[in-house]
RNA sequence: CGGGACGUGGCGCAGCCAGGUAGCGCACCUGCUUUGGGAGCAGGGGGUCGCCGGUUCAAAUCCGGCCGUCCCGACCA
């Protein structure tokens, strides 16, 4: 390469450099003299994979974003990658907005360092391990709060933090099931931060200046996300939000009030529930037969029987290899999630029904919690006080009658274990909740001090006291948003992608290639496209003209420019993708034009 | 890990029950025609039928084992 050349691309990588609103990690992708339609690699597929079930998966595959390698992980392609480095880059500006710090740690972590955190015993087999050569003991790296907090060991003063140190890497996971095209693989690239603090009043600053920088980043990158109360699971600490996009491929239900006061994950939810009236003076704990009944349903209808919100449900769990009863109203359902924050409970599994008859002498259908002892039993909150009520007798077909929960049942500890339900009053306005089906693109947490303290991360005060530092760490998944942008934003079609994540701002569609006037028009606003610093796809390609209409709506481009029988009268055609919607401009004026509709969206 | 389904050219599928030449559509290559909404005709290339073993003269097909993928449940960005 003669060196003027080599020079004339240095100079273009450092006016894309100064004009981005914030700083590229890679620079030079996709220059200007790669996007005729006809080099590039783009391979669309008229029918999707079979086994492929959502939207975003079915058309980021057709639409030759993205290539399976094998369960839950997937090949970027060129047009993916584009995307891909758009939505990262939004997190990154969102980030840098925010006063982060960008990092790069290493994605192969030696196993010392998570048994120094407790956590190479405790994470389970999620995290991918494998041994080097000398047969050391080596993970990758499913999050990086021992990593990130080892560095913070060398923060050794209070007047150094707070600190926010964020970093885009691929994480690894291996999930019991991939599913989904890009949703949830076990390899996927996140932004992770991590805030370092002197004390909670820090923390709860930097949580708060993520959770509205979260909303920003979500805003722009077009999706509607919903801010919600979370159980932390794996990572622990005191408090943690979810960033929920509604749409039917996700995995998690959020309990929502109609004016937006409440908002919740399922596994945090709460409804104010109206009491039930027991009826009558407290009666006798009878043991009466029931025969063949062994559901809520038939309870309710036999004799002596009680309704579903006056009966008790017992499920038999295994709590960390303990037998444990879990009690909830006969109308409500445990939540598992609840069950294993409310007793810290790690591995929770329901009991075998040899388990159960072993152990309380009956099988699911006829179990009951009066009486039995040396077995921890947890109730929800819905049943305090409660009397009058129907349950098992630990005998198959028979039950109790006119249990006195408080008088009867060695209940060991009051819990909230029942997942809300659609229509129950929101606790703060009583309005009726809905549940709404959402993925979950985003979610942050307050550590508190335990990593700090496992990793010896301290710093010395005002007061020149040592103190932990306190800490908070924040993700949100590269891949899953970019799929989640698919989900949103896509008709029968194909995708249609927002300005600010498209593959290209606009395509230029020829719909001949034997159409001189057609050609030299494209080429006049491409050249025009790309001078205004528009990612332009020229569409040159010798083919019928449906097959590039079909192809530009498939790829979701926004703007589609289609120079055709309208060069004849100077003009080509302008498509917005999203409406269909379409008017001629003068060829001279079409470059303009986009750029100036780009620039608005 | 429990339940269900499925592995046949790049993608979508048939063939398997009744063993015997691997087939169709899309895509791909060549030629001619066509050219504003996934063209037509003609010719052509491409498949260890997931893997291993067994039965058989002969296995995509029958039997056994294994592997993989997808979907529904328990877990997470």
């Amino acid at each position: 390469m003669h060196h003027w050349l080599r020079w004339a691309r240095y100079e273009m990588v450092e006016v894309r450099f100064r004009r981005g609103r914030f700083r590229r990690r890679r620079s030079g992708r996709g220059d200007g003299r790669t996007m005729r339609w006809s080099k590039l690699f783009i391979p669309t597929l008229r029918d999707a994979p079979a086994d492929a079930e959502a939207a975003s998966h079915k058309l980021l595959v057709r639409g030759g974003f993205i290539r399976q390698l094998h369960a839950g992980h997937y090949s970027l392609l060129p047009l993916g990658l584009r995307v891909h480095d758009k939505v990262e880059n939004i997190v990154r500006q969102g980030m840098e907005e925010i006063g982060a710090q960008e990092f790069l740690l290493p994605a192969m972590h030696p196993a010392s360092i998570w048994q120094r955190s407790g956590r190479w015993g405790s994470v389970g087999p999620e995290m991918f391990r494998l041994q080097d050569r000398k047969e050391a003991d080596l993970a990758l790296g499913m999050t990086h709060e021992e990593v990130f907090t080892e560095i913070a060991r060398e923060i050794t003063s209070y007047r150094t933090l707070p600190q926010i140190w964020y970093q885009i890497q691929w994480k690894f996971r291996d999930e019991p099931r991939p599913k989904s095209g890009l949703l949830r693989v076990r390899e996927f690239a996140m932004k992770d931060s991590y805030s370092f603090d002197l004390d909670d009043t820090g923390l709860d600053h930097a949580f708060e200046t993520h959770r509205a920088a979260y909303l920003r980043i979500f805003e722009r990158l077009s999706l509607d996300a919903i801010a919600v109360q979370a159980s932390s699971g794996m990572m622990g600490g005191t408090g943690s939000v979810e960033f929920m996009v509604p749409s039917p491929a996700g995995e998690d239900d959020i309990a929502r009030c109609v004016d937006g006061s409440y908002a919740a994950n399922v596994e945090r939810a709460t409804s104010k529930l109206p009491p039930v009236d027991d009826g009558e003076a407290r009666s006798e704990l009878v043991r009466f037969p029931t025969p063949g009944v062994r559901t809520i349903a038939g309870l309710e209808t036999v004799e002596g029987g009680a309704p579903a919100h006056r009966q008790i449900k017992t499920m038999v769990m295994v709590l960390d290899g303990a037998m444990t009863l879990a009690l909830v109203r006969g109308d409500h359902q445990l939540n598992l999630q609840k069950l294993a924050d409310g007793t810290g409970a790690a591995d929770i599994r329901p009991a075998e029904p040899a388990e159960t008859l072993e152990r309380l002498g009956a099988h699911p259908g006829s179990l009951g919690a009066v009486g039995v002892e040396g077995l921890r039993i947890v109730a929800d909150h819905a049943l305090r006080g409660r009397y009058n009520l129907a349950t098992g007798a630990n005998t198959d077909d028979w039950h109790y009658s006119g249990v006195d929960i408080e008088r009867d049942i060695s209940v060991d500890e009051w819990l909230d274990l029942r997942e809300v339900s659609a229509g129950e009053p929101c606790v703060n306005c009583g309005q009726p909740l809905e549940v709404v089906r959402c993925i979950e693109t985003g979610h942050i947490f307050k550590l508190g001090r335990r990593y700090a303290e496992a990793m010896g991360a301290s710093v010395l005060d005002a007061d020149g006291v040592e103190r932990p530092i306190t800490m908070g760490s924040y993700g949100i998944g590269i891949g899953r948003a970019m799929a989640a942008v698919a989900e949103v934003h896509h008709d029968d079609r194909g995708l249609v992608w927002p300005a600010a994540v498209a593959p290209y701002g606009a395509v230029i569609t020829v719909a001949s290639m034997r159409d001189d006037r057609a050609v030299a028009a494209a080429e006049q606003v491409y050249r025009e496209l790309q001078a205004r610093g528009v990612e332009v796809l020229l569409d040159d390609r010798d083919a019928r003209a449906g097959v590039k209409f079909a192809d530009a709506e498939l790829i979701g481009i926004p703007w589609r420019i289609t120079a055709g029988r309208a060069a004849a009268d100077g003009e080509v055609e302008l498509t917005a993708r999203a409406t269909g919607d379409t008017r001629r401009v003068g060829i001279s004026d079409a470059a303009a034009e986009v750029a100036a509709l780009l620039a608005d969206s």
